[in-house]
RNA sequence: GCCGACAUAGCUCAGAUGGUAGAGCAACUGAUUCGUAAUCAGUAGGUCCCCAGUUCAAUUCUGGGUGUCGGCUCCA
C-alpha cells in the first residue's frame, strides 16, 4: 500500500498527501494557512467529517467555512453540547438525551424534574458565553459499545444507555466520544475545530418535550436555542423574526377586520365582515375554476349515523379527532359510548361516495368530479390549536374525483394545472412531496397489494409531470398514497397546503362500480384533493404573504374616499356611490381629519386605494388615486379610474 | 392531552409590601376646512379572564378552571 494518498479539491485538482495526515494539516500545508484558519468542518467524499480526521485513502475534499449553510449547522450542533456542557455543570444530577441542530438554531433535551425558568435562561446562556470565550478544542474518540455503556453507566446518564442499546441494536460496533473540556458526549459529529468557533449563542425557549417524542414517555425539558458566526447575522435573525410577528395573521386577523376568536369556541374562527368577503371571494373564484373543469359542486349533511364511518373506516382509525353526537333516545343505561351514535363529518369523502353510489354509473361518466365547501370538524388535541393553522372547525375546496384506473396520470396532471394557475396567482411557489403508507398497520386500512398499486400508480403519474418531488415516507393518509404541494410564501417559510391522495380502498368499502365498455361492473378509483387545502389556513397564508395588504381583487375594501375638507364630500358621495354601483367595495372617510391623517388612516387599513378628493377633482370630476405604499397616481377622470380598478379587481381565475 | 409562560380599557402597555387602577392610540363631542403616513381641546370607557379559599380588605396571595402563546423526534 502506497502510503501517500490522492485528494481531489472541488475545482478538480489533485493533490498527494501523506497517509494518515489530519485533513487540517493537508489544507494548511497544501492549500494555505488562510483557509486553515477559516475552515470549519469538511467534506469527504460527500460525507462532512471534522477537520482532525485523517486522510487514509484516496478522496474528494472540500474544505467548509463559515459561509457554508452546513458549517452553521455544525456549529449549532456544537452549541448544543456546550449547552449541555454547562447545563449539568450548573444545575447537577440533569441528564442530558439528544441536542441537534434543527432549522434556525438547535435545541437539547434535558431530563430534570425541574422545568427551566426564564431566569435559568440567562444564566445559562452567559455560561455559554463563558464556555465560548474558553474556546475549548472538540475532540473526537473512537470507543467500544462496551466502553462507550460503561462509562455512561457510571454516569448515571440513562437516556445515552438506552441510547447506546439502539445502536447496538443497529448492528454497530463503535460510536464516536466528542469531549470539549471535561465534559463528553457521544455523537455522530462532526463537529467544529473549538468552541470559541462557534461565534454567538442566543437561547430562545423552553419546552416540555417528550422522550422520543411519545406522549407515554417521561416528559423532558427542551431548551430552544440558535447560533450564529456572527452578532450581525444573529441580529438579521431576530429582525426576521420580528418581521414574521408583524405579519402574524392572528394579530392581522383580528386588526383588520378578518376573523377573531372566542373562548367558548376554541379552534373555530369567527368570520367578520372583511374576513367573509374575502373568503367569499376566494371561494367564488375556485368555483368558477372548478365548474370550467368538469367539477360539479354538490353539498352533503353534516351530521351521520356512526355506520358510515365505521363503513369508510374512520370510526376505527380516525374516531379520537371526530365530534360525537349523543342519541338522547338510546338507552341511558348504555355505556357512553354506545350512546354516541352520530358524528359530525370530518371529512367529505364518504359522503361523495354516497352519492356516487345513488346511480349506476358508465364509464362514459367518468371523470366524475364532485367538489364541495361544507363546514367540517375535527377535534384537535387543545394545546395543538393556533389560530387559523390549527383549528377545529373549517372547509376545505375538497374535491372526489371517480376515475378509471387508465384516467389516473391524465387527471393527477390536470389537478397539477388547476395548482399551477392558483398558486401563480398569488407568487406562491411550490414544490411536491410524495408520502406512502403510514408504517404501523394499524394506522391504515386496506391490504399491501392495494397500497403497492395506489402507490405504484401515483409513482408514474409523477414521472410524468417532470416536476421535482420528494419522498416522504410513511406520511400518508389512512385511506392512501398523497402528493402534498409544499407552498413557499413570500417570506420563504414553507406550508403544506394542497393534496391528491390516491384511494383504491374506498371503492371497496362502499362497494362503488361503473359499467365498463366491456358491459361489466369495474372498480372506479378516487382521487382525492384539495387546492387551497383549507379556506382557514388558506387565509393564514394569504394574510401572511401579502401582510394583510391584499391585492384589489381580493381587498375588503378596494377603495377608500379621503376628502381634502368637507366641501368636497358631496363629489366624494357621489364616487362612492358611482362605484359601489358597479360592483366594488368602496368606503368614505368622513371624518374631520386633515388629508395627511385619512391618507394615514387608509395605509394602515392596507387599502389598495386612496382616492383623494379636492377641489382640483371636483373640477375634473375625478379623483386622484394613491396606491397603498404611496404611489401617486395623480388626478383622473373617474371613468379612468373604473377602467383601472377593473383591470386589477377582475379575479385572476 | 402533556410541560412551561402569560391574561389589566377596542389596541399597545404601565401599576401597587394586599387598601377596588392609569398613559398613548382608537372611540365619542366640539372647534378647525386643511392636498398625500398623525390638527387642537374635551368626554366617556374597567367584573384588572372565571370560580373558590385566606384576610377587616384580593386585580395583587393560595388552589381550581378557561383561554392564548411557545413547544411535545428534521431521532447519537
Amino acid at each position: 500500500m502506497s502510503d501517500t494518498v490522492t485528494v481531489t479539491l472541488p475545482d478538480g485538482s489533485e493533490k498527494r498527501a501523506a497517509r494518515g495526515v489530519a485533513i487540517l494539516d493537508f489544507v494548511r500545508e497544501q492549500i494555505g494557512a488562510g483557509l486553515a484558519r477559516a475552515a470549519f468542518v469538511a467534506r469527504l467524499d460527500g460525507e462532512l467529517v471534522d477537520l482532525s480526521r485523517p486522510l487514509e485513502r484516496d478522496a474528494r475534499l472540500e474544505v467548509l467555512t463559515a459561509k457554508s449553510p452546513e458549517a452553521l449547522a455544525v456549529a449549532r450542533h456544537d452549541a448544543a453540547h456546550v449547552l449541555a456542557s454547562v447545563v449539568q455543570r450548573l444545575y447537577p444530577g440533569t441528564q442530558v438525551t439528544i441536542g441537534p441542530a434543527i432549522e434556525d438554531g438547535f435545541y437539547y433535551d434535558f431530563a430534570r424534574a425541574q422545568p427551566f425558568t426564564p431566569d435559568d435562561l440567562e444564566r445559562i446562556e452567559r455560561a455559554v458565553a463563558e464556555a465560548i470565550a474558553a474556546d475549548l478544542p472538540f475532540v473526537r474518540e473512537e470507543v467500544s459499545l462496551e466502553e462507550a455503556r460503561a462509562l455512561f453507566e457510571r454516569l448515571g446518564e440513562t437516556y445515552k444507555v438506552e441510547i447506546i442499546g439502539d445502536i447496538a441494536g443497529r448492528g454497530a460496533r463503535t460510536l464516536t466520544l466528542y469531549r470539549h473540556g471535561d465534559w463528553v458526549d457521544f455523537c455522530l459529529g462532526p463537529h467544529g475545530p473549538s468552541t470559541g468557533r462557534i461565534g454567538v449563542v442566543k437561547l430562545m425557549s423552553v419546552a416540555g418535550a417528550y422522550w422520543r417524542g411519545d406522549a407515554r414517555n417521561a416528559m423532558l425539558q427542551r431548551v430552544y436555542g440558535t447560533a450564529f458566526f456572527d452578532r450581525k447575522a444573529l441580529e438579521a435573525h431576530l429582525a426576521r423574526l420580528e418581521e414574521l410577528r408583524k405579519r402574524d395573521h392572528r394579530k392581522l386577523g383580528p386588526a383588520l377586520g378578518l376573523f377573531a376568536f372566542h373562548e367558548v369556541a376554541p379552534g373555530s374562527a369567527f368570520w367578520l365582515p372583511h374576513g367573509t368577503t374575502l373568503y367569499n371571494l376566494l371561494a367564488d373564484a375556485m368555483r368558477r375554476l372548478v365548474t370550467r373543469n368538469g367539477y360539479q359542486e354538490v353539498k352533503t349533511p353534516l351530521l351521520y349515523d356512526r355506520r358510515l364511518w365505521e363503513q369508510s373506516g374512520h370510526w376505527g382509525v380516525y374516531r379520537e379527532n371526530m365530534f360525537l353526537v349523543l342519541d338522547k333516545e338510546s338507552d341511558p343505561a348504555l355505556p357512553v359510548d354506545q350512546r354516541l351514535t352520530m358524528s359530525l363529518k370530518p371529512m367529505n369523502c364518504p359522503s361523495h361516495y354516497l352519492i356516487y353510489g345513488m346511480a349506476r354509473r358508465s364509464y362514459r361518466e367518468l371523470p366524475i368530479r364532485y367538489f364541495t365547501v361544507d363546514v367540517l370538524h375535527r377535534n384537535e388535541l387543545s394545546g395543538a390549536l393556533g389560530g387559523l393553522t390549527r383549528v377545529r372547525q373549517f372547509a376545505q375546496d375538497d374535491s372526489h374525483i371517480f376515475v378509471m384506473e387508465s384516467q389516473i396520470p391524465d387527471e393527477v396532471e390536470r389537478i397539477t394545472g388547476l395548482m399551477r394557475t392558483v398558486y401563480g396567482a398569488f407568487g406562491l411557489e411550490f414544490s411536491l412531496r410524495f408520502s406512502t403508507r403510514p408504517t404501523n398497520p394499524a394506522d391504515r386500512v386496506g391490504d399491501d397489494a392495494l397500497w403497492d398499486k395506489a402507490e405504484g400508480a401515483l409513482r408514474s403519474a409523477l414521472d410524468r409531470l417532470g416536476l421535482p418531488w420528494e419522498l416522504n415516507a410513511g406520511d400518508g393518509a389512512f385511506y392512501g398514497p398523497k402528493i402534498d404541494f409544499v407552498v413557499t410564501d413570500s417570506l420563504g417559510r414553507k406550508w403544506q397546503t394542497c393534496t391528491i391522495q390516491l384511494d383504491y380502498a374506498a371503492p371497496e368499502r362502499f362497494d362503488l362500480s361503473y359499467a365498463g365498455d366491456d358491459n361489466r361492473e369495474h372498480r372506479p378509483v378516487v382521487i382525492h384533493r384539495a387546492v387551497y387545502g383549507s379556506f382557514e389556513r388558506f387565509i393564514a397564508i394569504l394574510t401572511e404573504h401579502y401582510a394583510g395588504a391584499f391585492p384589489a381583487w381580493l381587498a375588503p375594501v378596494q377603495a377608500r374616499v379621503v376628502t381634502v375638507s368637507d366641501r368636497f364630500e358631496a363629489w366624494g358621495q357621489a364616487v362612492v356611490e358611482r362605484l359601489r354601483a358597479l360592483g366594488y367595495r368602496v368606503e368614505a372617510d368622513a371624518s374631520s381629519d386633515k388629508l395627511g391623517a385619512k391618507i394615514r388612516a387608509a395605509q394602515l387599513a392596507k387599502i389598495p386605494y386612496a382616492l383623494v378628493i379636492g377641489e382640483k377633482e371636483v373640477e375634473a370630476q375625478g379623483v386622484s388615486p394613491r396606491r397603498h405604499g404611496g404611489e401617486d397616481l395623480k388626478t383622473m377622470g373617474l371613468d379612468a379610474f373604473v377602467e383601472l380598478l377593473a383591470r386589477e379587481a377582475r379575479p385572476p381565475y
